[in-house]
DNA sequence: AATGAATGAGCTTTCATTCAT
DNA sequence: TATGAATGAAAGCTCATTCAT
């Protein structure tokens, strides 16, 4: 490695560390209320150290939630990657953001401020990072579900409408299951949503073959704490 | 009324009115940047007065999310009283969801500062509020559900875990929608919504009888911006 | 008086005040030295409240050299509307120069300050602030050697041109004797100047009238301190 | 040289070569708006590197303004040193000072900040260098002078005095030409006050000589922009 | 000797809150 | 009761200076 690639890979790590600190400061303090010091302190760096870094508090909180956000489509692209078949990718989908959102679940008030800050924001530059995910998120909901309409496992549906939705509806039970204190196992919720949801699109000779596990599923709900 | 009434429903409206002014100075500039000088001269009083009403600005805005949610919640009882049927009243808290939502799209911002706020907050008492809510529509909700399957329209399923779903799908439907930039029909998508999940759990006979129309509705998806 | 004048009356008087105060500030620290902290304590109110009466610090700076040449300005109309004939009317701007420069003979260091500032402020503002001022006082000085010429006092010479220049001469003897350290009378070097300078104007006629004082006033220069 | 000479006197260049880029930024930000930074970008150095000449900022401040008038100095020593008769010297003087002038006068705003600076200045440092160039200006003034007196071209005069007030009068030009925004030419402004000074104080034998030259110039005035 | 990453004191400005009227 | 002038704590950001390399 030349002597300027090692510079650039120091700065890079630099800039990741005071990327972590800033993200437990903001997560507890929110956006308003951190305070550079505390993220310097934080890092263990001179305040005016983060600002070598990132010119702006502003630009730190995106790198946060750019930060985080990578991370989350990089696991999802893999999730899909790794398995052939649309049932298993599905599965694979659900397990990802599963474990995403329960590693991050102390982390959503940042991911709340940072929509509220992006809708309000007159930079488009908040919002697009947002749409630009939920892009990838929808394009790779897409596929998984045409391919399940071509294997005869679905039945016909608006593939678009139903990614959106269901985008929608994993970030609703994340959201209800933060509010709601933790207070039920956020995998069963899923996996719940998954037994309403794919019961309905599941086509007559699928549905046959798994109706009584679904059928539990459903009696048994998710809010019960002894999960199987 | 006596004059002591009066002078107390004189003092209530009056705190009404600043609540009103209150909620689109949050939505336009979020908690923080929202300035008591910004409140009062929306309200068109004094900086002073709102202190006779609120005594910090933390409580003025925990009143804008109680006003609101009080509002919301009215709404949804109403909605489910003024039915019979379960199928009616299902329409009905859709209804009033879709009206309540599409009437303060522009103040999204303010209920997921107001829920970073409550996550973080010390004090359990935003928590606690925004609980007592959603306690109140999942009652409401789980209700409804149990006529369904007292009359054999829904399949058996836990009535307090398909509540708790349905509350969590219905703000994530919002949230995207918002996100989304409203490029679509909130109403289509919670009627796609609908679609899906009650051909999950409608029992054979119903959706025997409702089969061509869902089917039509999921093809369709809820993107098109040519809804019928 | 209303009772918006006197609030007027009342703010204006404030200002004013804060004005004064700064006065010292800027002169003893110089603009970037001096702290709103420092002002804010001289005038004895809080940090604040200053920024209710300027908008910046910046703002105060030139509301310093404005209320400060607004004074200088109407002294000199007054000094030249007082008298009739040119001879005592170029007299009484003297004295009233010397008089004003004594007296703010401590503040010289936001004078210079001032047109440092002035000189390179993007903002064009304070340059013609500096110029409306040496506007005016040219026009006075071009009148009163005009009618000086008029009487046959004074030689045929290119008022304007005499005019500006007298102020520039009127400014670097007041640099000098700041920067000598006021070692000695700043009323007697202006008297020297004007021989020296009315000595070459002049009509031979009045030359010879006041040769002789003018000679004794060359001969002693004003150096030596005790002046008679 | 020997070895260290050699090195003695490549630091005395590296350290020209810093106060240099210094003056230009200096002039054009101000002391307090010029940045370390700019400077060591200018002299294409490392902003540390400015500390192995200069403890300070302030110190490289006096630096330029050292360098500045050691030049002034050395130019106006050179021009008296050059010229045998009184009358050549004075017209030397001048056209140095004005050469000077015009050369720097983008950097004037250094001048009076530096004079402020001096003004303010606890540490006598600033002003005695201030005025031990004044003296040395003073001295050369007051022998020309007096070898004008001498040759019986000049009245009698206090020749302190009058150098004193030339070196005034010679600041004071300069300072109205540049708050004037340049808009006539100095080297004029110069003439025109050399003919009404010197008309003041020739002795009769010599003002008949000249008298139609200086007549012409005391009518034409410096203001008008097509200069003979 | 030369460097520039790191530092933190210190700045201007903001704004929730108070309180005399 | 209503007000808004006054306040000062607080925070983002800057930049002269240091020092390890």
């Amino acid at each position: 490695m030349s002597r300027n690639k090692i510079e650039e890979s120091l700065r890079s790590e630099k800039k990741m560390s005071i990327i972590q600190c800033a993200i437990g400061v903001f997560a507890e303090k929110g956006f308003y209320s951190a305070k550079m010091q505390d993220i310097a302190e934080a890092a263990m760096i001179g305040k005016g150290t983060i600002y070598e870094y990132f010119s702006t508090k502003e630009e730190l909180f995106l790198a946060v939630y750019d930060y985080w956000m990578d991370d989350y489509e990089m696991a999802m692209e893999q999730a899909v990657e790794s398995h052939l078949d649309p049932v298993s990718k599905a599965d694979a989908l659900i397990d990802t953001t599963v474990n995403f959102y329960e590693k991050h679940a102390e982390y959503a008030s940042i991911l709340l401020e940072f929509w509220a800050h992006a809708l309000r924001s007159k930079d488009d530059h908040f919002l697009d990072r947002i749409r630009s995910m939920k892009k990838k998120l929808e394009l790779i909901g897409k596929e998984v579900t045409q391919q399940m309409q071509k294997l005869k496992l679905f039945k016909s549906v608006d593939s678009a409408s139903f990614s959106v939705l269901e985008l929608g509806i994993s970030d609703g039970i994340f959201l209800q299951w933060i509010l709601d204190g933790k207070s039920y196992s956020l995998r069963e919720a899923y996996k719940f949503r998954q037994s309403v949801i794919g019961s309905g699109l599941m086509m007559p000779a699928l549905r046959l073959l798994v109706a009584d596990k679904i059928e539990k599923k459903l009696k048994k709900g998710f809010l019960s704490s002894n999960q199987s």
